[in-house]
DNA sequence: ACAATAGCGGAGGCATACCTCCGCTTCAAC
DNA sequence: GTTGAAGCGGAGGTATGCCTCCGCTATTGT
């Protein structure tokens, strides 16, 4: 069940040629992830360019529909995720998987959008996801082959419970972290 | 801990003495129940009088703000959820409680408002959520004086945690609710 | 240095939502 | 019945966002 590297996936959006045109590109980029981040996948696109300092012409001239620019933006936090998975090999078993669910967490907590995306259909979306399931799903074999998770949790079950405490809204850190391991102890074998 | 009965908090708006007034009224109350449910807090005004078969301008004469309307759509709907928890008065200690969360999670489930208002700021969301706490702390209480809950769990961290997978998506019920269960048995005292 | 051309920005047309205002309608008290 | 007033609806002003189009500018290859 291993998969291809990473293909990179179908994103018709190619970084510009000419370096006034890559530096407007990359200006978007980060002017998007922010903007993702802090408004949900609905922020304005005018917005967006603004924050970067373009015109909207030139918004829509790198990313023709707002789907383009959320992948883009989204493909790159998916990749770091995803690397985020390589650190913790490492660690015993338990440590490794809550580890890696923990960084999920803290990654994906205040970038609103993500959260979103993590459930929307689109061959994009799937394919990311197919990524971070190769990435985190070792992890939990791992886990339940030195017996110290129970067997009837799916990977999938795992993650959606730690995206719903992700998505959820806490007083401060420190209740999130109490509450996640409330979660983590009940995917624990006892 | 008792809190009075329930005071009915602040609403300035009053149900109209005008029959067709009041058909009106309830008529704007379902429409805004229902769009909420579906569409989340931000659901068009101008799409909720529509529904109604009302005018924008009866809207707005019966719910000046939108807070307004938001509000006295959340009231009704707590007022259920707190009524749910004398129906379980009778079950064992952990039963109570486990199933008074679990209609928690399939009453608010669907109704994407609810979820976002649980979290938000104001004197009237604050008086709900007192009421809500009122009604389901004590099952907590019950389950941990019976020894059947961890005791760092505080009501608030446990409705968190619930709601946080009441908010995240799943592939269907089934898994929603298997994922409940590996949460509440983090909970649970092993 | 000089085209040729890729790239730029934002004006402006379209859609949608918010909210106000006021002439018309309907109720209900007498 | 009559009539005063409570209630009605929606036109229309304002704001915001989407997206297109096109005259101007800056870059790059020669």
């Amino acid at each position: 069940m291993t998969t291809e590297p990473r293909t990179g996936p179908t994103v018709a959006v190619r970084r510009p040629h000419r370096i006034d045109a890559r530096r407007n590109f990359d200006a978007l980029l980060a002017a998007a992830r922010e903007a993702f981040a802090e408004k949900g996948a609905d922020a304005s696109l005018e917005d967006i360019a603004r924050r970067a300092g373009v015109g909207i012409g030139t918004l829509y001239r790198n990313f023709p529909t707002r789907q383009d620019l959320f992948e883009s933006v989204y493909v790159g936090e998916v990749e770091e995720l995803c690397e985020a998975a390589a650190d913790v090999a490492g660690l015993p078993p338990w440590e490794a998987l809550v580890t890696w669910l923990r960084r999920f967490v803290g990654y994906v907590a205040t970038k609103r959008a993500i959260y979103e995306a993590l459930n929307r259909e689109s061959d994009m979306f799937r394919a990311c996801r197919t990524d971070i399931y190769a990435a985190g799903a070792p992890l939990l074999a791992r886990a339940q082959e030195a017996g110290e998770v129970r067997e009837d949790a799916s990977f999938d079950d795992v993650l959606r419970l730690v995206s719903g405490i992700t998505g959820a809204v806490f007083v401060d850190e420190e209740q999130r972290a109490r509450v996640l391991g409330f979660a983590l102890d009940g995917v624990r074998v006892r």
